[in-house]
DNA sequence: CCCGGCCGTGCAGCGCATGAATGATTCGGC
DNA sequence: GCCGAATCATTCATGCGCTGCACGGCCGGG
């Protein structure tokens, strides 16, 4: 299995069991901070968009930020120029609660790097970067 | 999100998950394509060797053999040694099942490299090869 | 020979995610 | 200005992958 595609698969579909499992404490999953990560750089304009960025089904967005909403992490707002939508917002909180996922995911980052000299980090880190920007659903 | 681990799982979900929808012609999932993997290049003394290597519920091996066997791909052979044990062996039609499946994931990594340039992909791949490596369940 | 332990297997249950149905709201045609 | 079609958020029922547990067959030490 010389393929990239596997590989990539196998690896990640690992990693983000690993994730999910050291986010338990914080009582997250991968998903929420994917969420949070979004709302952070470009505050989103609805949740279908939201779905959309996510690569998921509306109706799993609802529950992601129905969980987020209880923790005070984000709040919901309707739209004024249209009432249907609902506008996420990034809370304090929830900035927090951003920061301490990503910490989680460093402490990740140096356990793989214990396997792997600086040059492919970096290597590694550009590569994903472009595969990110290009895929359909860009964050 | 500058992680490395946060962004591998990301693209490694999505990679997976298309992944098993172009291999639903050949009635596979990647688990399956997994299990062939590992029989190709080390014949398996058991399938509880196998749940480790796979990091998986041994109950799911058997899942996975019993379709992997139905269609002929892999035999189960008693271990005369250890009558407990079922030794799992690729037959010709599980290795071009396999070749099949590695032709899928190769159409895959045209697409993948289409987003990214020659120096990175090389350099991917043999970060990936060395994450591989190091992973606790090692292929 | 028997008993504790391991292997494979069947079964029930859990969690994530989807798709269809509902209700509220908006927009376009006339 | 009104009415039907389309859109968004939400709920519910369903499917599916995977796990944990219990059972039966099989091994090795006492």
């Amino acid at each position: 299995m010389g393929t990239v595609s596997f590989r990539l698969g196998l690896l990640g579909v690992a990693q983000d069991a690993l994730y999910a499992s050291r986010l338990a404490s914080l009582e997250l999953k991968p998903k929420h901070v994917a969420l949070l990560c979004i709302l952070r750089l470009r505050a989103a304009g609805s949740q279908m968009e939201l779905a959309g960025l996510l690569g998921v089904a509306p109706s799993l967005v609802v529950l992601l930020a129905d969980h987020l909403e209880e923790r005070g992490a984000i709040q919901r707002v309707r739209d004024p120029a249209d009432r249907r939508r609902q506008s996420l917002r990034l809370t304090e909180k929830g900035l927090r609660l951003l920061a301490s996922a990503t910490e989680v995911a460093a402490e990740l980052d140096e356990e793989l790097a214990a396997a792997l000299p600086a040059a492919d980090r970096a290597a590694l880190s550009t590569a994903l970067d472009r595969l990110l920007a290009a895929s359909p659903h860009r964050s």
